[in-house]
Parts: C-alpha cells; structure tokens; sequence
DNA sequence: CGGATGCTTGAGGTCTATCAAAGCGAGTGG
DNA sequence: CCACTCGCTTTGATAGACCTCAAGCATCCG
C-alpha cells in the first residue's frame, strides 16, 4: 500500500522488494509492533542529489519505488567509477553493510523516490523469522553476483562487447519488470556509461554507432531501441581481435 | 611445496572465520547439537583441484585454513574471468547463496585445507542468535566491498597502475594475517595476475619489471620483495597519461 | 638430461584515449 | 516566440597504451 498512491502505474513499483517489504511487515506485526516502523518512509530525491554519500553512516537500505540511480565508488585521488546503474525495483545501500558506512556515493539520475528500510529493525524483526535473513542472503548474493559478472565485462571484452552487452542487460532488466525492452530512453549520459564500462564517452558514442550502423540497435540520442537481442547478447563481437577462448589457465576449460 | 607453504606454522589459520566458527560452535551447542554438526569437516585440496565449479549445486561456505585460491567466473564463449584470489583466512562460497549454485570455479594454487561450514546448518543455527547473521552479513558486505574496489581498478587504473594496486593489496592482506608483507612468493603465474587484472601475461611482466626498475619492488620470478608500500599503494602512477582526477559526471562534486 | 611450463624482452600492429570541432536539444531570458 | 547558452552527442585525426607475435631464457620435474 506503500507505494500504491503515485500516478505512473506502468514504470512504477508497487513496493520494489515486495517479498522483502511484506515480510517486513508480516514480521512486524508478528512481534505486534507497527508496521510502520520497519518501512519508515517514502522518500523524495531529486534529479542529481544523493540519496547518501561514501562515508555517510548506515542507517538503512532503499528500495527503488520510481526513478533512476548511479552509484560509484571512488579512490583516494579522486578518479570514480561508477558501479551500477540501478532501477525501480532494485536495492540501495548494501555496500554500508560491511562497514557500517557507505562506500559509495548513490546519485539520482532522474527525480526518483525510494522506500526507507531502516536496518537494524529489519534485523529486530528478522530475529523472529528465518524469512527475512533468507531474503537478504539473497539479495546480497545477488548483488555480490551481478558485481562479478562486471569483473568480467570490465575485464576481458572489447569497447564494443562492453556496451553491447551494457544494453542488452537494460533491456534484460526492463523485461524482467514487464516493461517493453525494445525501446526505451537512457537515463545517463554517454559519459556516465563510459565511465561504469571503463571507456571514454567518445568511445561509447561510437560503439553504439558502430551497432547502429550493423542493425543491431538504433538510436536517437538517448532514445534506444533493440532490433537484435540475440546479437547483442551474444556480445556482439565484431571486428574483434580480442577474445579467444583463452583462458583462466590452472584450471580445465581450456 | 612449490612456494614454501607446508610446514609453515606461521602461515597457518586455527580457523580462518574464527569468529563465524565459534559463534557457529556455540549456536550449535547451546541448540543442544553437536558442534561438529555445523563445522562439518576439513577437507584437502590437492594444487589445480577444483573446490568446486560453477554450476555445482551450493551446500556450504569454505573457510580456508591453510593454502591459495583463485575464483573464476566464465562467459558463454568460454571466456573468464579471475575474480578473486583467496587465502587462508578467506571464506568461499558466497558466490552461491543467491541461486543456490555456485556461479563460478575455486582452484586450489597450492596443496590447500579448508574447513567446511554447511549452510543450512548455520541459517538453522543462527535462527536463535542474531550473531551468526550478523556475522554472515558482514562477511557478505565485504565481498561487495571488494568486487566493487576491483571495478575501480579494472574500470579506471593503467597497467602498471592495476599491478601496484595488486601487489600492494596483497601484502596488505598479509600484514592483515601478521605474515611479513615486505616478502613473498605469488602463488599464482603472470597470466593469472593478468586475467585477474584485464591484461596479458606479457603486460604484466613488463610492468613489474618496470616497478622494479623504478626500485618500487624487488623481484626474482615469484619471489616479491616490497621495497617502497606508499609509493605502491598510492598507485605508483608512472608515465601515466590516464588518470585524471576527472570524473562520474552528472551528478555534482566536481 | 630433456621436455614442459612459465617468465622476460623486443618489434610491430591495433584498439582506444586524446584532442578538436561541429551539430543537436533543452532550458532560459529577453 | 525566438535568440542564446550550456551541456550532451557525434565524428574526425592523431597519438599512445596495450595486445599480438616471436624468440630466448629460467625453472621445475620426470
């Protein structure tokens, strides 16, 4: 009920973690308190806020309700990177968990709204039931999963291959919130899109020409659409030089 | 013995998660269960043995006691990708709570023990106490932490940039160990660092060297000695070009 | 001792970064 | 409403970092 109010129906999330958020409030009046308590508040961010910053304290996590982030990380001589790019649906803040500070900064990219989880009463409540840890392990896992898939990305495909497989993978995401994946309207800047991919923004800018120019997609500035998933996915390998087989040596998959 | 390991009493972990291993102890005894329940076995993995490979079926978390690991995920294409480099005192696993199935291969380096937490057992065990999950979470946290710091180094750092951070990382972890951090013996090839690092083997021997040249490091083939840890860790940005104090447009924090 | 594997180093090619300029779009103010 | 500005995007030319190919050496092991 959380959320249900907002106008958008269509691009908007009920409650982003539904299963997490029910639980919550399932636990919650199961220890007979408030509900209200666990998922505290609904809350605005504006188009190039932060929703926290590194080094803020961990208070809680955010679920996506509508809108768009970036979360990057950044080292001591200034240079970031962003890590992910994440939609209504998916989790914020769960890089704090370890350190009981936020290690990244989270960036609106559109005028966004976010559902408060305080953390320590998600734990109060999880004491009770086994439910609640179940879906954070899993939530965690997942994050600690899509993470090393960007290891790979980032560490052994081509300019192309990168934003081939960065666009197929908003696509996938879309899909996998029943919205239409063949056409939609990017959220960041090219130069943001370099920046998570390792690339510079000309080169993005070019890469995702170069895919136009094959069929693969076509695009209109921000506006994308698919025409080939299947090739996309594929990572779209073109004029590669990069990518044999190779490697991992030690191991078998030779 | 390879790279000096056996019989190294100094190298050796009581047990590496002590802290998840006793709490796990004492959850299991005070639920009245044999603690040997929950830490189920140790077990020997021979060097170039797979701990377990992406796809196997996730029955428990591996803290490793004695020995060297590499973690690899793989793409489609057959490509892959080295995540991680594990030692004694890291755990294994965490790849696999999400889906159930382990998503990527842990490769023994060297002749390697590991002791077995079977996960159930401890989701079962920690439902009385709120140490364990508090535990696992943290544990959790910190493998996000640290796939995310490899993506600023994949996404953002030159060659010799990413070998320094490399190197100076793993005397850190080391040090964190109270081994001697200023000399050791890699457990693994060039290539290896470079798949772990988006390079060649070619790439990183030549940057080595080049760190050595600049008196940074000292090295004999596997054997590292660390001569100069600030400059290394600051990045040892040489003859770099890359690097500017740039960027994550968009948002503000120039 | 010979073979295998891994390491080093060199030469040349290629992908991507850098530098540069022009087109486009949206928001602002006159 | 239009000119204007500012940020984003596209595209080109050039340079540089890293990869590829290749040969020689070191180390390990049967």
């Amino acid at each position: 009920m959380r959320s249900g109010t907002a106008e958008v129906p269509a691009q908007e999330f009920q409650c982003p973690l539904m299963r997490l958020c029910s639980m919550a409030t399932a636990c919650a009046a199961a220890a007979s308190s408030p509900a209200g308590q666990l998922v505290a508040a609904h809350r605005k961010v504006e188009r190039g806020e932060a929703l926290f910053r590194s080094g803020d304290p961990f208070t809680s996590l955010y679920a996506i309700t509508t809108g768009f982030f970036k979360t990057a990380v950044f080292a001591q001589n200034g240079r970031g990177q962003i890590t992910g790019f994440e939609m209504a649906g998916d989790l914020l803040g769960l890089d704090a968990v370890a350190s009981g500070r936020h290690t990244c900064d989270a960036i609106a990219l559109e005028p966004s709204q976010v559902c408060t989880l305080p953390f320590d009463r998600i734990s109060v409540a999880g004491r009770g039931t086994q439910v609640l840890h179940d879906q954070l392990y899993l939530l965690m896992g997942r994050e600690i999963v899509r993470d090393q898939r960007m290891m790979l990305v980032l560490g052994s495909m081509t300019a192309q291959e990168r934003v081939a497989c960065f666009i197929s993978d908003l696509a996938d995401r879309r899909d996998a919130r029943g919205w239409p994946r063949g056409e939609f309207v990017l959220a960041m800047t090219r130069g943001d899109i370099g920046n998570h991919l390792g690339l510079t923004f000309e080169t993005v800018s070019r890469a995702l020409s170069h895919l136009a120019a094959r069929g693969l997609i076509h695009i209109k500035s921000r506006r994308i659409e698919v025409l080939d998933t299947t090739a996309l996915r594929s990572g779209a390998g073109a004029t590669m030089t990069r990518g044999k087989p190779c490697a991992v040596s030690g191991g078998r998959q030779g």
